[in-house]
DNA sequence: CACTATACGGAATCTCGATTCCGCTTGCTC
DNA sequence: GAGCAAGCGGAATCGAGATTCCGTATAGTG
């Protein structure tokens, strides 16, 4: 078992880590991130093998947060509530959190491994919500998930990149309803 | 007056340079670029100072291309269609080349001076563009420069980093129509 | 309380790509 | 076609940051 301070101190660089990406994106320095730990690199590094090995454990926190919230969502008695809920959900993420979605692209950190699971888990769970919400003809029927996942893609880059006003995501959520039902 | 194959390579260099940022973006190292030149990396410093000017030389040229269509579309007799094919025709540009947004956030490359007055022309044409199409209806009230900003780096964000389907971009123009007139 | 196996801090090292430098070429002038 | 300034190629230099290393500190154990 690992020393009790060790563990302390894994969890002060996780939190630590998720604050300085946050704010930072990818170009976040590893001692800024020790700094803010309140530790030294080196220990940083002892828990986690490489800057990438980092940054996914975070991202991985993050989409199984997402995943909870589809969960939930399934319950939810209108399908059209729970599919708008949820888009809204990942994009006012993706504002709070810089560089969230940079993860799933950029260079150095690619969707791998055990990333892929989630992957698959995200992409069904989405599915399952626009088919709800298609069959209530909540949702326009030609939309399928590339589009879905586009139009999230987008609008989560641009919220992570500056501004994205209410409206603007009002214009994408009426945009996919119009002539649905 | 420079000599002739000074120019010749300076042309070299800037197709070179357009090239492999288009599909490298950012990231792109610059003895690629003097490569793909068929030139010494010397060469390419010759003729711009740096990374940045080099970049900042081609985007300055795309968005003037840019202008000039929105100059041309003044003169479209719709204005519905005006202002949509232009959006359209920004993401399309946007899929092309990549990085095209990137360079007008990310680090390094900050929105200055010179380009300054290219921003402002851009927002002036923008703005021209929809509040004629918003005059006959064409694209809802509530939506002002800022939102259509944020919808027109979403989907270019997302046409740079994958796929952008069609009907993912039709979603977006209907959500600006909705219950315009 | 002594003893270690674990952890720690953070300076030193390594890596990678931008930028500089300089001896060699080449276009242009007379 | 000789002279030379403008250009060129590309190896060497720099800088920024990630990663490693190792002497020191400390939790856990008897």
């Amino acid at each position: 078992m690992p020393r009790s301070d060790a563990l302390r101190n894994r969890a002060k660089v996780l939190a630590a880590a998720e604050a300085v990406l946050a704010e930072q994106g990818l170009t976040a320095r590893m001692d800024a991130i020790a700094a803010r730990a309140g530790v030294g690199v080196g220990t940083v590094y002892r828990h986690f093998a490489t800057k990438e090995a980092l940054w996914q454990a975070i991202v991985e926190a993050r989409v199984d947060a997402l995943l909870a919230e589809a969960e939930r969502l399934r319950a939810e008695a209108d399908p059209a509530t729970a599919f708008f809920t949820f888009f809204g959900r990942i994009v006012a993420d993706a504002a709070a959190k810089k560089a969230y979605t940079d993860g799933l692209r950029d260079a150095g950190i690619d969707v791998k491994d055990g990333q892929g699971r989630q992957i698959a888990a995200m992409r069904a769970a989405i599915t399952g919500l626009l088919t709800r919400a298609q069959a209530v003809g909540a949702v326009r029927g030609d939309v399928a998930l590339p589009e879905v996942l586009a139009l999230l893609r987008g609008a989560s880059l641009a919220a992570e990149t500056g501004d994205f006003p209410p409206i603007a995501l009002e214009v994408i959520v009426t945009g996919l309803r119009a002539g649905a039902g």
